[in-house]
DNA sequence: CACGCACTGTAACTTAAGTTATAGCCCCGG
DNA sequence: CCGGGGCTATAACTTAAGTTACAGTGCGTG
């Protein structure tokens, strides 16, 4: 969120920040707070959720953790917006108005490239979750999700932000219900893609994962008069 | 997209620019020259759209036209973007490289406040159609986008930008395939709700447009036994 | 140490929505 | 004025994924 501001600046802004700190499962802030003030998350994980208050659906646009700033649009002049902020864990956040944060991106330009990097990835994630949603069945999408949150490429043992999630919150994150997630999760378990103990998930199989997210490839398609005589199967 | 931007930095601006000019139904741009230059609709429409390549599906994540501009992620420092632009009519578009544009952003604030409300309601569209994806059924959907893409709320007989366009292109708006569009549209009109004539959309009902979109409510809840002192079986 | 609570695990069933197929319509060009 | 291409219309069928229900598991607390 700050990478390129340097410490000076910091140093200046951090006196007119004020700390704040919420209980786990907590609703951080209402539609009509959206607009007043900007904040970062110092410790803690926060969903961006939005409710269909017909058929009790929800969905996360956003898992953030330490280091992520939330109520963008804010800073970009927007109206309020229909979204919830939760706590998922205990809390801290530095927050300051927007007036405040304005300032500041008159004043400072390399807050300014640091920001607007950032607002580049939020909205590299909503195209992301977007197509997810329109293009790919729902293990695609529970695949997807695992391997974006995999810190680390390589090893990929640890799965921060999510590993420890119950099945509804990962739900949320797909577009689907808890139900699906527990019965994709027992298959990815039983292929030995995953394993869960003591309420978390890890990856034990990386490159199988991977082949899962494009797993539509190997389905037959019907017809099946294959091109060279080679017939699959 | 320029609004509050003065005439005398538009003129200086235009010099700069590019005119450009495609045919209808062309691609504009391939994913590695999403970073390149910024563009501005003069003429015409343009889809940005994304592909699963696996089961031929797509979805149309930007429906563009005059006075909109695209590959903002490039305004935001952004990493090429898996994104496709195409036309859907003849169109016309000015543009200048990226580089330009950034310099115009440092000399004009005007511009620079514009392109940020831009950006924002670019947020959020994408943030609507994921949750739309996420948390409606596809004829919610469907009224939601006709709903969105009526220019003027209070006569709405014109549905600019869509009225004409074909089920498949509204199919890739909503996350969906044609065969259900045609299904939905079929049951709006059989309900009065809408009308097509010689290919073009046009709403006749929009109250009971509005209602479709929350239809979940009137579904009852199956056991139905009532609120007051029946057991809940 | 047992009670309750929050979560996981599964099975049986239902349904929305995707698929396939085929017929008809309309406009444009030869 | 005929034929073909692109689009609409509709029906029959299939399936992924959502719903309901209930049992099991583990953990913290009184």
């Amino acid at each position: 969120m700050f990478e390129g501001v340097d410490p000076g600046t910091l140093r200046a802004m951090v006196k007119a920040l004020t700390a704040e700190c919420w209980p786990e499962h907590s609703i951080v802030m209402e539609p009509q707070k959206t607009i007043t003030r900007f904040y970062v998350v110092l410790s803690g994980r926060v969903k961006i959720t939005r409710q269909n208050l017909n058929n009790g659906r929800e969905v996360t646009l956003f898992l953030l953790g330490p280091g992520d700033g939330f109520n963008v649009v804010s800073l970009l002049d927007g109206q309020p917006h229909e979204v919830c902020a939760q706590t998922l864990d205990t809390v801290e956040a530095l927050s300051a108005p927007i007036a405040q944060w304005k300032d500041w991106l008159e004043l400072y330009p390399a807050l300014r490239h640091a920001i607007r990097k950032y607002i580049y990835l939020r909205l590299c994630h909503l195209s992301e979750l977007a197509c997810d949603l329109a293009l790919h069945d729902t293990m695609t999408r529970l695949s997807h999700l695992i391997l974006r949150y995999c810190n680390d490429r390589l090893t990929c043992s640890d799965i921060n932000l999510i590993s420890d999630l119950p099945h509804e919150e990962l739900a949320h994150m797909i577009g689907t219900v808890r139900v699906v997630v527990n019965r994709l999760l027992a298959e990815l378990k039983r292929e030995g893609i995953i394993d869960t103990h003591s309420g978390r998930l890890r990856v034990l199989n990386i490159e199988k994962l991977l082949q899962k997210t494009e797993q539509q490839l190997y389905s037959i398609p019907h017809g099946s008069s294959d091109p060279l005589g080679a017939s699959p199967h």
